[in-house]
DNA sequence: GCTAACCCGTACACCGATGTTCGAGTTATC
DNA sequence: GATAACTCGAACATCGGTGTACGGGTTAGC
């Protein structure tokens, strides 16, 4: 199972290479649009009450997405292109300094994380950690780079694995998105918060103090 | 296996304060532990699963916990009062450095959460948030109390919610826990990795850096 | 404008799990 | 040793959700 999807946004054609007719692709594009809507805010969603939803017959809804894994597959990795993309809007200057570039991906990827922020409870349980974890990588990519580079400049430490670091924001800015879920913080004081505690974490102690007047 | 016997907050009496048979206890009590066994590590687990793990019937399991989550919530009560525990066995002094009581208490709770890794996730899906972070109440006010007191020595920073702090270590130590869970962290170096992380982002900025590695 | 692709609703088979009921056997406790 | 508490197995009712089959209607695309 699991036939591998094709990459792009919106693919304009088949698994097999056949293009799709205009008012399934537009479906689908419905379908995944009301379906990051509800697994991203509600608690408990049906296959049902995805098709009612995006105003789709639930045989077509199968017919596009042969199981409920496929279709959460399919949102999770539109969820993660979608931060992506708003990552790479801001190309980084390589002379840049690391914690700088840091906070505008921090900020960029929390804008996706703030829409969908149950998204994450749900693939977690249905589609398992591993899973989830290998559809992030793209993301954590990024964040590699920029920790590697920050390191180089000795803007961050370099006494922890740099999976562990890595891990840990990752693990921060989700639990904001935990946080401002059950509102108990502002979504729009977030990424001044994530910044404040996600920076002097992986700051290097030896060059500065980490609280620098950022921005 | 033994040492099944915890704390003193077995339930010797029944809601109503007649106490209960010897052996209802005991089965009491090894469906607890067994649940916890089952419900910490394994990934799909039934009430079928439980009761015959625990040799017993599932007539019999349901006498005890009339339903599925009434037996997850019990279950999370007993972790976290295995924690409470745990962290409690090691009174803090107030003159203590507060950065140190938190080292130990972060190590603390990570005992507890070592075992029983995944009781997380099931618990947040099968319970929700919400009733999972009440739940996790005692552990926050101890943790509450420790930053509180940082605070006052001027060990912790004070410029951000100490809300978010208290949530942000969770989140650390929960998310070391996961990175264990699927082997890409020895658990026996997670303590020291946790004080690693989680000192600096908690660190008062302006008195020192945080590097300094008291022990 | 013809054809094939696509959509729709209904209906059904299936599944696993949760709870419940019963009557009869065990076992603690006074 | 009598009574009440507890346990057991097996059967049953239920439930919600997933996935499939059919037949007729609609729409895009060449």
């Amino acid at each position: 199972m699991g036939s591998a999807r094709d990459s792009g946004t919106a693919p304009a054609r088949r698994d097999d290479g056949t293009p799709r007719r205009a008012d399934a692709e537009r479906n689908i594009a419905t379908i995944i649009a009301t379906g990051l809507e509800l697994f991203g805010r509600s608690g408990n969603v049906s296959m049902a009450d995805v098709a009612k939803s995006a105003g789709v017959g639930r045989v077509t809804l199968y017919a596009h997405f042969p199981s409920r894994a496929d279709l959460l597959h399919a949102l999770v990795r539109h969820a993660i292109e979608q931060t992506e993309h708003v990552i790479d809007a801001r190309p980084a200057d390589p002379s840049e300094p690391a914690d700088l570039v840091l906070g505008r991906l921090l900020a960029a990827a929390w804008r996706v994380l703030d829409r969908y922020r149950k998204l994450r409870v749900h693939a977690l349980a249905e589609l398992g950690p591993e899973q989830l974890d290998r559809q992030h990588d793209p993301i954590r990519h990024r964040l590699a780079a920029v920790v590697a580079r920050g390191q180089e400049q000795g803007v961050f430490r370099t006494d922890l694995p740099a999976d562990w670091m890595i891990t840990a924001v990752f693990s921060l800015v989700h639990a904001a998105a935990d946080e401002a879920e059950s509102g108990r913080l502002a979504p729009a004081a977030v990424p001044d918060l994530l910044r404040a505690t996600v920076l002097p974490a992986l700051a290097n102690p030896r060059t500065r103090p980490p609280g620098a007047e950022s921005r």
